[in-house]
RNA sequence: GCCGAUGUGGCGGAAUGGCAGACGCACGGGACUUAAAAUCCCGAGGUGGCAACACCGUGUGGGUUCGACUCCCACCAUCGGCACCA
């Protein structure tokens, strides 16, 4: 068979007779939108981890168009990013032209792997069509006052030449490229994205997705609960205030510590300790986010000379400063108890400050941290930790010292990239320090002669004229910035029910019909980033009531990663790269689906196995010859494969809507392999079983459909077998017959035959008489078609 | 350190608390062939035994149960996430 040739007409006959084609409008039928983590088109192409997830929406979705529901299966590109734009640094030509070329490749590839994709609706982030709406809802957050221009503190990537979120940061350095990250004061576009933490947390309660990625989501958004406690500066009108969670350990208080970049430092620093404070500043704000933290175990820190007085007991303690706080959560400052808390015992022993003990089990030179009863506090004494911290905020709120409160690790969502190749901030930035929105959008990139930035600054500022904007008479300059690569990606599900529409994301009945998506199959290393953006953001336009939904993704799925053959990553250096042209060539498309597929559970991540796929090509290749060669297809009936046909209906069903599609492929071989025993192959069974295979091998069962079958119509529409439940079953069946739990031996009893029956039948089996004779039967266990056993004394 | 996941033959992996190892790969034997490949049939967890069979066996140690890969507790290992978050 050479099934190079079959699959080459296959997907050319796809293309031309517009097989995949969603009729969007079509209301008629259930709707079932699946979809793919759309790729980044790299210049290598496709690598054998694409096709794992693509098979296995793509599967979910040829099975559902059979079984009768519209289904929208769309794949398009996250077309910005860096990899073209170092290119057009490196040559000198529009990054555009690179990436339509990879585009071309991608859709080439994705097509020779045989995904029923509609190809009319295929979308790229960095075409200016997608984002003028990417832009648009950009200053519909600015509107809404979500998006802000401020100086904050962002992690600059020197070696990239822009500034990262916190999730493009691994270890202190930055994702692509492994460069050291500092933290660097700079006028940003940010967007809340913590003024959403509490409904984004309350969101994961709703989906069905993997309860990991759930619960690395709920640690990102780091919800805390504790209280904020005022304190005054001994001699002096000023305050701050300090955020814990042990409100209840107050009267353990020792000292006080500020962020060095604290905006009180200045203030409250005496003359004595100004010059030790200003070297301890300097020095923190050279280290990398790296150094401060692992490095950096030890608690360092500086007096600053003043006093603060604590709140429930009157009592002086210093304040001093170090960087084990951070200046970014919280109030920027904490109170030091070190009897029970490892960090600030740690700073009190290097910095000699005295342990007051408050809870019993504490000492003064030890730290506990476990619960028990106060002691030397005062109103708290005799109660546990979980008393004493909701009496100390209620005393705090009476005495207005302080309150209860809830706050979050997530930070805002850092959205200026001081790059080329994203999307234009359509912002400009008027002399007279305002900001203006462009109103007419899209704002496009400009031609450039130069893709590298000088000086620090983005490329954009090389782009001349364009900065320039004149808004009603008054002079203002573009801002020069894009977009990151989160941005295109937080929608484009959006996108891909009208990817045409220049009025809006799309049509809104559209959306009201097709969100939220059913099925979502990417990476897991997407847990926080894009996921929890467009589900920001997804949250946001339910509350404009432009999507109807507040989670866009009803089931997730993360494909594992497959492995070099030696169980390693796949890499270059390593050379134990395949390449899904190569595989194509050699075992067929529909083989490394099949493989791909077989090779173990969706989620987990397996080592590549040369020989294994050609297990699977002699497979399809078995099943070729029971359609064209065996003659045993026939309009008659064979009582033999009755069961095992309903069984494998039944299970390979209920298996691809599960995504367990190796133990789906496990069923259809064991059908397979019983056909093989068997001179007769039933015509109604052999078509189902084709249909059964299609969503997995769907270029060879199209040719055996029009081959065998003479069918002149695609198969992909045809109605999915359906099987009879009392025929996946036998009318006898083998039971295990146990004394005391040990297997003595089987018997034969009808199917679902009555205990009664069944233990007579059991007693009366010659081994087990011989074991329960002149015994007693203490217990009779019965499991319905399973298992007998008899407990003996 | 904290959170999450995983641990089963030579290998990839199956098993609603009920016959552990389905299905496949690799392997061994046989048929076909002058021969090889391909194909088809058969075998196979380990130990002992000619054999029937016996014993052992799902990371380790306990527990619940008539019965545990499955549930509970503790521990070990591997992988992933977070990590001075007060």
């Amino acid at each position: 068979m050479d099934f190079n040739a079959i699959e080459r007409k296959w997907q050319e006959r796809w293309d031309k007779e517009g097989t995949f084609k969603t009729d969007v409008w079509d209301f008629s039928k259930p709707k079932y939108y699946v979809l793919d983590m759309f790729p980044y088109p790299s210049g290598q192409g496709l690598h054998v981890g694409h096709p794992e997830g693509y098979t296995a929406t793509d599967i979910v979705a040829r099975m559902k168009r059979m079984q009768g529901y519209n289904v929208l299966h769309p794949m398009g590109f996250d077309a910005f990013g860096l990899p073209a734009e170092q290119y057009a640094i490196r040559t000198g030509n529009h990054p555009g032209g690179f990436t339509e070329k990879n585009i071309a490749n991608y859709i080439r590839q994705l097509k020779m792997l045989g995904f029923s994709f509609d190809w009319d609706r295929t979308i790229s982030t960095a075409d200016p069509k997608f984002y003028k709406w990417t832009q648009w809802w950009f200053e519909e957050l600015y509107k809404d006052g979500l998006a802000k221009y401020t100086e904050t503190s962002v992690n600059w990537c020197e070696g990239l030449g822009t500034v990262l979120a916190n999730d493009e940061i691994v270890d202190g350095k930055s994702e692509r490229g492994g460069f050291p990250v500092v933290k660097r004061k700079m006028k940003q576009w940010v967007i809340d994205t913590p003024k959403y933490a509490e409904r984004l947390l309350d969101g994961l309660n709703e989906v069905d997705w993997p309860n990991s990625t759930k619960e690395i989501q709920r640690n990102w958004i780091g919800k805390s609960q504790g209280a904020v406690i005022k304190f005054e500066i001994y001699g002096s009108d000023k305050t701050f205030e300090v955020y814990t969670t042990r409100a209840d350990t107050l009267f353990g208080l020792s000292y006080c510590v500020l962020a060095p970049e604290h905006k009180l430092v200045n203030e409250i620093t005496s003359k004595e300790q100004k010059l030790a404070v200003e070297k301890y500043i300097e020095e923190c704000a050279k280290k990398s986010d790296l150094e401060r933290t692992s490095l950096n175990k030890e608690k360092t820190g500086v007096f600053t000379g003043s006093y603060a007085i604590n709140p429930v007991d009157g009592r002086k303690v210093p304040i001093y400063i170090g960087d084990y706080v951070l200046a970014s959560y919280a109030t920027g400052a904490v109170m030091g108890v070190p009897a029970h808390d490892e960090r600030d015992f740690a700073f009190a022993k290097k910095h000699n400050l005295p342990i007051y003990p408050i809870i019993e089990g504490g000492t003064e030179d030890t730290c506990f941290t476990g619960s028990g009863k106060h002691i030397n506090s005062d109103f708290l004494n005799g109660l546990d930790n979980k008393q004493a911290i909701a009496k100390m905020i209620e005393w705090l709120e009476e005495n207005k010292k302080g309150h209860g409160t809830t706050i979050y690790k997530l930070r805002d969502w850092t959205f200026s990239r001081q790059r080329y190749w994203g999307e234009p901030i359509p912002a400009v930035h008027m002399e007279d320090g305002s900001v203006k929105l462009v109103e007419k959008l899209p704002l496009t990139l400009p031609e450039m002669k130069e893709y590298k930035g000088k000086n620090g600054l983005p490329p954009l500022e090389n782009a001349g004229e364009w900065t320039n904007v004149t808004i009603n008479g008054k002079k203002g300059k573009r801002d020069t910035n894009t977009m990151p690569g989160s941005a295109g990606s937080s929608w484009y599900y959006l996108r891909y029910l009208d990817p045409n529409n220049d009025k809006a994301m799309a049509d809104p009945e559209l959306i009201r019909h097709w969100m939220p998506v059913d099925l979502y199959v990417g990476g897991y290393e997407h847990a926080v980033g894009h996921l929890l953006y467009a589900r920001f953001l997804n949250n946001y336009l339910y509350d404009k009531g432009i999507v109807p939904v507040k989670e866009p993704f009803k089931k997730l799925f993360h494909q594992g990663m497959i492995l070099g053959e030696n169980s390693e990553k796949m890499s270059k250096s390593r050379g134990n790269v395949v390449n899904p042209d190569d595989l194509v060539r050699d075992y067929g498309a529909d083989a490394l689906r099949m493989y791909e597929m077989f090779m173990g559970a969706l989620e987990d991540s397996k080592p590549w196995n040369t020989t294994g796929i050609e297990g699977i090509r002699k497979y399809l290749d078995r099943v070729w010859r029971i359609y064209t060669e065996s003659g045993k297809i026939k309009d008659n009936e064979n009582k033999n494969l009755e069961k095992v046909y309903h069984q494998t209906v039944k299970k390979v069903a209920a298996d691809y809507e599960n995504l367990d599609f190796n133990t789906a492929i496990s069923q259809m071989m064991i059908f397979t392999n019983a056909v093989m025993k068997e001179e007769v192959f039933p015509k109604e069974y052999a078509i189902g079983f084709l249909k059964l295979l299609n969503p997995v091998a769907p270029f060879m069962t199209e040719e055996l459909w029009e081959k065998v079958f003479g069918n002149k119509k695609t198969i992909a529409y045809e109605p999915w077998p359906t099987y009879d439940e009392e025929k996946t079953k036998d009318n006898e069946v083998e039971l295990v017959v146990q004394v005391n739990s040990k297997i003595v031996s089987r018997i034969v009893a009808e199917a679902n035959a009555e205990n009664e029956s069944v233990l007579k039948l059991a007693k009366s089996d010659s081994k087990v008489s011989e074991l329960i004779s002149g015994k007693t039967i203490v217990k009779e266990i019965v499991v319905p078609n399973r298992l007998v056993n008899l407990i003996v004394k």
